[in-house]
Order: C-alpha cells, then structure tokens, then sequence
DNA sequence: CTGGAGGATCTTTTT
DNA sequence: GATCCTCCAG
C-alpha cells in the first residue's frame, strides 16, 4: 500500500477493517469486500466487478466514473486475473491518463510502472505503430506532425497541383481529411459521393498525394496514429492477433467521445478477450467536432453482445440546485439514453444568472466576487471561471492583472506552441529525423543563412528531381553547380553541422546537446542581437525548454512527449483562481464555478449552429451541461448585452439556455437599462416592468425581432407581441442625425441598414446595434 | 536577399 | 486586435 495521502480512497485503502459483502453469499462463503472497495455503492462496486464480458458504464457528471476506473484496474490486478502489461486502459485526454495513474498509484503502488499501455487513444497508438512502423510504410522513428505541419504540409502540394489556396484554403483541406480520418477512411476508401468537397474533386487525389508525401518525409498526423493503426491490424492479421492476445482486459474512458476510427480500433482489439469495459455519459459528448461519435455509446449493447448496462445515478458532486438546473437544461436534448442524478446533498444556494452591460465589466463584476469569496476565506483555487472560447480569456487576465489576483490558464497559449520553442524543436527533429522536410524548411534560414526563396526553390526542384527527401537533395546539390558560392557554402555549412549534432546523439544528454544546437546554430545570438520587446522573454523560454528536457530518457522520448503530451500544464500547488474553456473543464471540478458569456451566437455558438443545425445546438447544450455539473457548491452564469469580438462591438442576446434552465433552481438578476437581460420569462410575467419600458429598451426588443428571424421562435413570438402592444412610434434613424454611444460617445450616422447603423465617432466609423445609441 | 509596410483574414472547442 | 501574408524598396 501506498504512503498517507489526501485522496480518501488511499486512506481507506489502508484500513485493516474489511466487510463482508452485502447479503448473505458473503457471509456464507466468507468472502469479504477488498478494501479498496469497501467505500464503493452498488452500482460503483457492480461495475468494479463485473471483469468478465463486455460492461458499459453510464456514469452521469459526478458520480465516481474515476473511481470506479481505478479501482476496477486496481480490482483486476489485485484479482491477479491480469499483469499490469495485459492491461489496455484508454482515455481520451492526457490529464485524464495522468490522472489515473496517480490514482492507481495511491490504491496498489508501484505496479503502475508495469502499465505500459494506460494513455490516449494517440499515445497508444503511436506507440504500437513505431513497433511495426515498416508494415505501414514508416520507419520507427517517424515524426508526429501536429495541425500547424499538417497544413503547410497540404498547402505545398495545393499550391503543387496549381491551384488557388486563397480558394481552397489548407484549412478546408486538412478539415476534411480530418474527418476521413477519423471516420477510417484510407484514400481508397473513401466513398465516391464525398470527393468532391473540394476544389472540384481535387480533395481525394490530394488525400492520397498528402499519404504519399507524409511516406517519403517520415511523418504521420494525429490521424494517421490510429488510422494507420487500423490498417495495420487489418493487413497483418498476426499482428493484430498478438495485441488481441496481449490485451487480456480493456477499459475505456470518456466512451461517448470515441470517434469511428477509434470505435474499430477498440472493436478489432477487443474480439480476443471480450473483456472490454466503456465508461462514459451521452450527455457530456461535446467532441462531435472531431469526429467523436455519440452513437458508439447509443448502440453499445448492439456492438457488443451481452453486455452488462451498469448506471451510476448517485452525484457526490453539486447541490441540487446545481444538480436541477443542469438536468432541467439537458432534458431540452433528445436522442439522450437518459439518466436521473440524485444526491444526498443538502440544498445550497439558487445558481445565480446576471446580465452585464458588457465584456470588461462582466470580468470586473467577477473580479469583485471572487475577491469577495477570497475574503470569506474561499481559496482561490476552489474557484474556476470556464469560458466557451479561449479569446473570452483575455478580459479576465487583464482584469486580474489589474487588482492582482493570481491566476493560472489551464490548457491555454501552450508552451510548445511558440515561435521560439517550435524554431528549436524544429533543429531537434531534423536532427532525430532527416527526413524531417517540415523541420528542414522551418529553420533552414532561421538565422539567416542567405538561403532564401531562389536557393530552397532549386533546392525542391532537385530534391523532387531525385525523389528525396530536402535534406539528402541537399546533401547532393552541394556537390553540383547549380548553386552560386555564397549560397552553395552556406547550404553544405548546415548540412555538415547537422550532421555533426546528429553523431552526438548517442554520447551526449539531449538537455546538453540542445544547448549546443541553439549555441552553435546562431539560433541564441539571434534573439540575443533582436531589440524587439518580448526577445528577453523567448531567451528565457528557451533556457526553459533545456532546462526541461532533462527529466526525459533520450531525444525521441522528448520528441514524443511534445508531439503527444503538448499540454503543460503545470500542477503548481499555490492558490489561483483557474482559468480555462469548457472543453478543458470536462472531468474537474470545483467549489464555485463562473460561466460568463452566455450569448446568443457565443453561447451556443453561432458556428455550432450553422454548421451541424440541431445536433449543434445540442452538443452546444451538452457543453453547457458539463459547465454547470463543474459546481460543487455554487454556479454563477452571466451575460453581456455588448462584446467586442474581432476589433469591433457586437450586441447580443442572452442565450436560449439561460431561459432553459429550471426557474425553481435559479436567481435571476440583470443591470438597469439593460435591454431586459433578465430574460423573457420575466417580461412574461411583467411586460412593462419599469426599467424595461426606455425607448432603447423597445428598440432592442425590435433589433432582436429582425436579428433573430427564423432562429428562436419562442423568443420571437414574445418580441412581437411587445412590439405590437407598446410604443408604436418607432424611433428610427435618419442618415445624418447625432446620436451618442455609451462606449463611443458622439457620432454621426452615416448609414442606416434596418437595426444597423454606420455611425462615424471620433474613434473611427463602426456598425452599431441601433438600440445601443441615444439620439444627440 | 532582407526588412518593413500595408493588407487581408480570422478566432470554437483539442489529440 | 493580432497574426499571417504579400508586395515593394533597399
């Protein structure tokens, strides 16, 4: 057993006591509850138990899905039914897998090092894939490329095939094989119906050129993990049946997230044992974007037969007022295999709803509640703000910057994703890959080396002439004329100093050789001689990145560690306040929680909406959802009716969900002179409440009448029945009249289109929401 | 070949 | 507002 430590179950884990378990078997035969699971309910400790044949655990938010997680795994080696190495333990994220094995660790100990195969879905995978890398036409040490390789890498071969990216933007393309990707679909298999989507047809010819192009530089994407994963098992059957053999027992987390590429993965494995076990909730499915199929989790039994449904119901988390009003949103969803949480918790406070003027001071308002909170002796760290998208970040890092309360961004700008560490990661590769041609191009005059446009274009011309990767042409462009002096020599400089660096591979500490590279490469001087303002900032970053490569084996340990584990997220223990999008937030949770920015258009979210409809509003709900059940004790959610996205103002509504939510569970509240934040179930009661009758109060109840058109109809059919009953003189604009703005102060109206104005203010021209200005 | 200026384009969520 | 890209002048 482990050492004393903070988690219950490590300390019950301890305990000599153990109970017989329930009812009279237990008695009878003596049997008695291990203890690291005398602290489990029925339904936890059933799907602890239930090892053999398929299980799908529903586990609803807060009802110990880790847990039971943990101890099945702890139950399975404790049963000595399996070594830790026959083990595949799955999850989606790797805070989850860090997680767990934390919490493994705590239950049995050191076993954990054995469990070779707990991680993600891609960890895995690429794991598997550079032992049998020859099968699929890679070699061991191939590089993971992430999003931002994959799509230089595809605009090349658009730009290669001719045709205009300005028109077919890399994005699309990468987005699209994406979703092959994640569907299982290698370029031969993809149906003929769907080729077409883009660049007339282009699309598939470019997927299969894009495979081919990865081949020869040694690379794979995300995708690729487990599509080649896929195809290897398929094309070699003895491989398969080796990894179906190895794998005795398999457990999978955040089931409703698996895409269809997965789905086969984990299907393939699982026909060896049959002993395969999903947890997951149909209602925190909110990766639909990425392909993740909520249907893998619908039509379980279906996939796999005779399986055992366990549900978890009992919520250890969140009051119930919490609890009601996040089941009260999420039953607006259909399609759901439905769930009803309960929980032994006492009431609580109402969740709380505010409507704010806008962004700035819904971040100040949350400012104050949080210091507030702070001195009624709440730590910091028991509170979390979750955003919907990571630009909403901003407005509180300014904020508590400015009254200087200590945050930290959970999953926000990564580390490994700046300039400076992507330039040095870049030497590393080329290094451990040669034929890394990403790699290769990203540095190849980073310093300056006078290698520019005319040089790397004859340098691709020959490359591709031979068939080579960049670095091998460059090896034999060297040795011709085609270069002029200067750039010849500078090209066969970088060439011999690669490979100088590559022969100390072997005898040299990575952290070591790092710091040769960024020294010896002028990689250092250069930001070193920049004058610009964040140069001190990136040398620091820099000395960090050497600093951290330390604790890893060898280069290509670290190498993958970036590629796989690109969040770093540090586990500081001082007390902050925790900033992060909800995506990120799935699986924690926190005392109180803040959920600002719930708008029409942002929350849910307008892409959402336009591009999957319906099942986009529900995953959007879904999200929601996961915000509220974060809360243990309270929810805050609030609104702005004015936010300045991209440079400039838009207004908003509040959003749908906010009337979806179950009126006996909340407290609603809303600034004066707002346009009626308080929701329409409040006007329904009181149409012309005081504060609600201002001729600006009117002209928003119209902008929103033309605004929203078609898309909420239950908000519409309110608005219009306000709009008909009061105030007929509608207040419209002229071109040419003054007008005042709150934010802008005084303008003139320059254009008027329905509810919209063109307003030109001292700060500039901008398009206002008619209902925000005054007339002057 | 380099550097700077100006312009276009975007920002949902992540392995 | 920010970043990325293109174009133009040294």
């Amino acid at each position: 057993m482990t050492s004393k430590n903070d988690d219950p179950l490590g300390d019950i884990a301890e305990e000599e006591t153990l109970r017989p378990v329930g009812g009279t078997e237990g008695a009878a035969t003596g049997t008695t509850v291990p203890p690291y699971m005398a602290a489990l309910n029925p339904a936890q400790r059933e799907a602890v138990e239930a090892l053999e044949g398929p299980v799908l655990v529903l586990a609803g938010a807060g009802t110990g899905k880790t847990r039971v997680l943990t101890t099945r795994l702890a139950h399975i080696l404790a049963t000595r039914s399996a070594w830790p190495g026959q083990i595949l333990a799955v999850t989606f994220t790797n805070k989850a897998a860090r997680e767990m094995k934390d919490r493994i660790g705590h239950l049995i100990g050191g076993v954990v090092e054995g469990m070779q195969w707990l991680g993600t879905f891609h960890s895995i995978g690429a794991q598997i894939l550079r032992r049998h890398a020859e099968l699929v036409g890679l070699k061991s040490n191939f590089t993971i490329l992430d999003q931002d390789d994959q799509i230089r890498l595809l605009k090349q071969l658009i730009e290669a095939e001719g045709i205009d990216e300005k028109r077919f933007p890399a994005r699309v393309l990468a987005a699209l094989i994406d979703r092959w990707k994640n569907k299982g679909l290698t370029p031969a298999k993809v149906p003929p119906g769907e080729a077409h989507s883009y660049a007339e047809g282009k699309g598939i010819d470019l997927y299969r050129a894009y495979q081919e192009r990865l081949k020869t530089v040694n690379a794979a994407d995300f995708g690729d993990l487990l599509l080649e994963n896929l195809r290897l098992f398929q094309e070699n059957p003895d491989v398969l049946k080796s990894y179906q053999e190895r794998f005795k027992y398999m457990l999978v987390d955040e089931y409703q997230d698996t895409n269809v590429a997965q789905y086969l993965w984990l299907r393939l494995l699982a026909q060896g044992s049959k002993n395969i076990c999903c947890v997951g909730d149909d209602d925190q499915s909110i990766y639909g974007w990425r392909g993740a199929e909520v249907d893998n989790i619908l039509k379980f039994e279906k996939d796999f037969p005779g399986a055992k449904v366990v549900r978890l119901e009992q919520n250890y988390r969140s009051t119930p007022h919490i609890l009601g009003a996040a089941s009260g949103l999420i039953a607006a969803n259909e399609g759901r295999l439905g769930k009803t949480l309960w929980t032994e918790l006492k009431d609580g406070e109402p969740v709380r709803v505010l409507g704010l003027w806008d962004g700035e001071e819904e971040a100040r308002h949350i400012g104050d509640e949080i210091e507030a909170l702070h001195g009624k002796n709440v730590p910091l760290h028991e509170m979390a703000i979750l955003v919907r998208a990571s630009f909403q970040m901003r407005e509180f890092e300014d904020r508590f910057l400015t009254i200087g309360v200590p945050y930290r961004v959970v999953g926000g700008p990564r580390f490994y994703e700046r300039r400076e560490i992507r330039d040095a990661n870049a030497y590393l590769r080329l290094i451990a890959q040669p034929d890394d041609d990403l790699a290769f191009e990203r540095i190849i005059n980073v310093p300056k080396r006078g290698l520019g446009k005319v040089a790397m274009q004859t340098l691709h011309t020959a490359a591709r002439a031979q068939g080579t990767p960049l670095m091998q042409g460059a090896r034999a462009l060297v040795e011709t004329d085609e270069l002029r002096g200067a750039a010849r020599r500078s090209l066969a400089g970088f060439v011999a100093m690669i490979d100088r660096w590559r022969a100390l591979i072997d005898t040299l500490p990575q952290d070591e050789l790092a710091e040769i590279v960024l020294d010896e490469s002028g990689y250092t001087e250069m930001w070193q001689n920049d004058r610009s303002p964040d140069s001190p900032g990136r040398l620091e970053n820099l000395r960090e990145l050497v600093r951290s490569m330390e604790q890893f084996d060898n280069l290509a340990g670290y190498l993958e560690h970036i590629s796989l584990v690109m969040d770093a997220d540090q586990q500081d223990a001082a007390d902050r306040v925790s900033l992060m999008t909800l995506h990120s937030a799935k699986g924690l949770e926190f005392p109180v929680v803040f959920l600002p920015g719930w708008e029409e258009g942002l929350f849910p979210h307008q892409r959402s909406l336009d591009e999957n409809g319906l099942a986009g509003l529900e995953e959007e709900r879904r999200l929601a959802y996961v915000g509220i059940t974060r809360a243990k004790q309270e929810a805050r959610i609030s609104f702005a009716a004015n936010r300045r996205m991209h440079g400039s103002w838009v207004s908003s509504l509040p959003s749908r969900f906010i009337d979806e939510l179950p009126e006996e569970f909340i407290e609603m509240d809303a600034e004066q002179g707002l346009y009626g934040g308080s929701g329409s179930r409040f006007d329904e009661a009181n149409p012309v409440q005081s504060s609600y009758d201002s001729p600006g109060w009117q002209r928003m109840k119209r902008a929103s009448e033309t605004r929203s058109k078609g898309q909420f109809p239950q908000v519409i059919d309110e608005v219009s029945r306000l709009v008909a009953t009061n105030d007929p003189s509608a207040a419209s604009y002229q071109t040419g009249d003054a007008v005042r703005h709150p934010k802008f102060g005084a303008g003139v109206i320059a254009e008027v289109d329905g509810n919209k104005l063109l307003v030109e203010f001292e700060t500039g021209t901008k398009r206002v929401i008619a209902s925000f200005v005054e007339p002057a």
